[in-house]
RNA sequence: GCGGAUAUGGCGGAACUGGUAGACGCAACAGACUUAAAAUCUGUUGGGACUUGCUCCCGUGCCGGUUCGAUUCCGGCUUUCCGCACCA
């Protein structure tokens, strides 16, 4: 029958039937672990991302298991988290209702584009079964020091009712509902990701990772290597300093903590105390604003005391400013104004010394604040030295004094995983006014979410008003305590869970390191770069932790990793409803059946680009199929002209396997655009030959290998094409067409001819012409020797099997 | 501000290691079929010039360089997008 939706259905369940994309577990040899990132359930039809996602990385898995790889590739759901906790705030609707409703329409959805999965490996976050393991894994950090408890500062959306992860705070703005981030001091809970911070840096280069993720992350991780400076205050205290400019210590004019610094009440004297104390007043209002800019005027206070610099002994003022971040490094900085451009505009605001300590390479005096690296002068002994020789130098001497060594540090900070809402799975920690705080034995596990909770959100978990849930006693001690109200960051449940879907049904593990070491890591992981240093990040610690625990033999979750691009709105503007110009595909698929659309979004764009929806684009895809279908109606109609290998044949039979080279080597690189080009130009042969005399047994072989090539592509289609054409077998269980090399070879060829670099003229040459026959022959075109009339040849090039450039004088 | 990417016809996009720029498709135009239209099929289609020729000149963001030859390599700018943003 004429393809459509119809056609759709036919082949999805005889797929179903024959049960044809069963994974085989015992044959890990040749297997190949394909996976997208998993989906949010929403109620809502799935959008042309999704689509874009899961039905072109579809079409790579078929290839991948028609060149005969055993190929993974799973399908589940992240189905913790906030949309399903707002709509149940909007609707009362249960989250865990609405949750499972919108996971059984999607399914039936993901029916309708065909994919390869095999649903015994399904999954989804919210199940008992899987969140019991994620608390597991919570657990096993904890045992492991890699999961503690701390009152800090923490990101608060004041919409979202909960506290964030430093990654999900994006320009001072909540990254889900873009309300401005607020900062709180609460006791929460964090993974410790930075004890992982150097191997996470140094193991990205060998990861075949778009190498603009790569940057981000390496830049997220944000190693830079310096020195601690250790300083003694007039009063007796002593506070560390890092610098990446221990060079510039002769030229220190004042030192400066940050307005949050537990140090700072310590520092300030008497008489100072009442300036010091408004102005930490405050920045802690500034900072809950906006102490983001770049631009805004720095401010500061003296506290009263002074620090003594340990190269020289002079005495500087140490300042209070909020230019100062109280996170990073020590919260204490040393300044140098000549040198750093912070500390120029606070030292001409506030009238403190400038001293210039370094001039450039060639000992000339720029103007100031001079940041770049150079010389040093006015520095004792090290007066001379170049930047780089001077900061070793500096700390050298400092470190017989115990005041200095060379460090690293890194921008990255632990990752906050408490979150003050209902709809994730609690935290498997129970606080006892006895024991403080105990871990639930892991037989206890899955600590349930409760169904009956009052999930409002108004800046404490739900689940502490629900006593049923919060009273227990205590493991320990056997006396009343109460559970941690809090619940986990939905991006721990997806940190591990390409670990679980090969062993999903595993009762008594997380899952089998045996199996896991055996499918691991993931071969090709596909989806958005918005993860750069969100799930990709935490999914690699979390990989190199259970490593370090014995439970994996592998370094890297994810070796490949590929990026869709994104589709907008027709208008070249990203798809919203508020801008109207959103496409659902399920009208188009009604319309015109899932292979043209999958196949449009294949051939419109570059995969990893994306671009502008077009419906004038999806009807010529529509054309294209319908150009197929007529092609094998037309080769019903013919009979066997002769059997002869002639002219035709062999053009065609060149055509069909330049397509099966391509074709092979570019749905490798998810060039999926050049693939279908190539497709439409072995039609094209096809059209062309079905129109002169046919040898029908050789036209039927190339019709074979088309829908084969196809297949992929346009399963559906392929599969009805296939039989028709008489098998009775699917087309998938045919392996990927092999190049004959033999076919490739041609009688004559075109040579290029070129003077000076510029074609002037063609020759069509036997290949194996020798140089000094081809050179004659170019000279002898009219159109050659209008260029070379009366000139030397002082040299000619010959590239075999393209060009002849000939260079005149 | 720092870092990265990007730039090719009217449009989406091709071009393997430096070797015929514009594959493939869309749109447009012309023709065939039709009473007509749609659909379909065939052809033309980067710009310019004239002597209309398998002719010449120009052309891959801009300026310069290396090379017989540059979309591709090098140096410097510009554009747009992205990441970071007081990280000492």
């Amino acid at each position: 029958m004429a393809y459509s939706i119809d056609v759709d259905k036919k082949w999805q369940k005889k797929w179903a039937d024959a049960d044809l994309y069963r994974f085989d577990e015992q044959n890990t040899d040749k297997k190949l672990y394909c996976l997208e990132m998993f989906s949010y359930p929403s109620a809502a039809s799935l959008h042309c991302g999704h689509w874009y996602n899961y039905g072109v990385t579809d079409t790579w898995a078929r290839f991948k298991r028609m060149q005969g790889y055993n190929v993974f590739h799973p399908q589940g759901f992240d189905a913790f988290g906030l949309p399903a906790e707002n709509y149940a705030i909007k609707t009362g609707t249960h989250p865990q209702d609405s949750t499972n409703a919108s996971i059984r329409t999607m399914l039936e959805q993901y029916q309708q584009l065909g994919g390869s999965y095999d649903l015994n490996y399904f999954l989804s976050t919210c199940d008992e079964d899987y969140y019991k393991w994620t608390q597991w894994l919570f657990l096993k950090l904890y045992e492991k020091g890699l999961a503690y408890q701390k009152e800090a500062p923490v990101n608060w959306c004041p919409s979202c009712q909960t506290v964030l992860a430093n990654e999900q705070v994006i320009d001072g703005h909540c990254e889900r509902c873009k309300s401005e981030v607020t900062q709180r001091k609460m006791k929460q809970w964090f993974f410790k990701i930075t004890d992982y911070a150097d191997e996470l840096l140094k193991d990205i280069d060998a990861l075949d990772w778009p190498e603009k993720t790569k940057k981000i992350q390496k830049n997220w991780i944000g190693k830079s290597t310096g020195a601690l400076i250790s300083f003694d205050i007039d009063n007796g205290m002593k506070l560390q300093a890092f610098t990446t400019r221990a060079d510039t210590l002769y030229g220190l004019s004042y030192v400066v903590i940050a307005p949050e610094h537990e140090a700072v009440a310590r520092l300030t004297t008497p008489e100072q105390k009442a300036a010091v104390d408004a102005y930490v007043t405050q920045a802690a209002k500034v900072a809950e604003i906006d102490r983001m800019s770049t631009e805004r005027e720095r401010t500061g206070v003296f506290t009263g005391s002074y620090a003594i610099n340990p190269v020289d002994g002079k005495k500087v003022p140490v300042w209070v400013a909020d230019y100062v971040i109280a996170t990073y490094g020590t919260g204490f900085v040393m300044a140098v104004p000549a040198h750093d451009e912070r500390d120029f505009d606070f030292a001409t605001k506030y009238g403190l010394p400038i001293t210039r300590v370094i001039v450039d390479k060639n000992g000339k005096e720029q103007p100031l604040p001079f940041c770049e690296h150079g010389q040093l002068i006015n520095s004792a002994e090290f007066t001379g030295m170049t930047t780089e020789e001077a900061i070793p130098a500096i700390v050298a001497k400092l470190a017989t004094e115990g005041k200095g060594e060379l460090t690293t540090m890194f921008r990255l900070r632990d990752w906050l995983i408490s979150r003050q809402r209902y709809w994730g799975a609690p935290i498997p920690v129970i606080h006892c006014p006895h024991c403080g705080v105990v871990p639930v034995p892991e037989e206890a596990l899955p600590v349930k979410l409760p169904y009956d909770v009052e999930f409002r959100p108004d800046g404490e978990s739900p689940l502490a008003r629900c006593a049923a849930f919060m009273n227990v006693t205590c493991p320990k001690c056997g006396k009343a305590a109460r559970r941690d109200p809090d619940t986990m960051d939905t991006f721990v449940d997806s940190s591990w869970y390409f670990l679980r879907f090969p062993d999903n049904k595993n009762k008594t593990a997380a899952f089998d390191s045996d199996k896991i070491n055996k499918l691991l890591p993931v071969d090709k992981y596909v989806g958005g770069q918005e993860h750069a240093t969100m799930h990709l990040l935490y999914a690699r610690f979390i990989t190199k932790a259970l490593r370090d625990m014995g439970y994996l033999n592998f370094d890297e979750p994810f070796k490949s990793l590929v990026h869709q691009g994104m589709i907008l709105g027709p208008d070249g503007q990203k798809m919203s409803k508020s801008k109207g110009n959103t496409i659902t595909p399920d009208p188009y698929i009604q319309k015109m059946g899932s292979d043209v659309m999958r196949m449009y979004l294949e051939f419109a764009f570059s995969y990893t680009d994306g671009g502008p929806w077009s419906d004038t684009g999806i009807e010529a895809m529509a054309r294209f199929v319908k150009r197929i279908e007529g092609l094998f109606d037309k080769y019903d109609t013919l009979s066997e002209a002769h059997q002869d290998m002639g002219a035709a044949e062999k053009e065609l039979d060149f055509v069909r396997n330049t397509s099966v080279k391509s074709i092979t080597r570019d749905v490798d690189l998810f060039q999926f655009n050049t693939s279908i080009a190539r497709l439409m130009e072995y039609l094209n042969a096809l059209v062309k030959y079905m129109q002169g005399p046919v040898n029908k047994s050789f036209l039927k072989a190339c019709l074979n290998t088309y829908i084969v090539l196809l297949a992929p592509f346009a399963p559906h289609l392929s599969e009805e094409l296939w039989e028709r054409m008489g098998h009775t077998e699917s087309v998938f269980k045919q392996s990927w067409p092999v190049v004959d090399e033999g076919a490739l070879v041609r009688d004559e060829i075109t040579l290029v001819v070129q003077v000076n670099g510029k074609v002037r003229g063609k020759l069509n040459v036997a290949p194996e012409t020798d140089q000094e026959t081809l050179k004659q022959m170019a000279l002898a075109l009219p159109t050659v020797q209008a260029f070379t009339d009366g000139k030397e040849i002082v040299k000619t090039i010959v590239v075999p099997k393209k060009l002849i450039s000939l260079v005149v004088k």
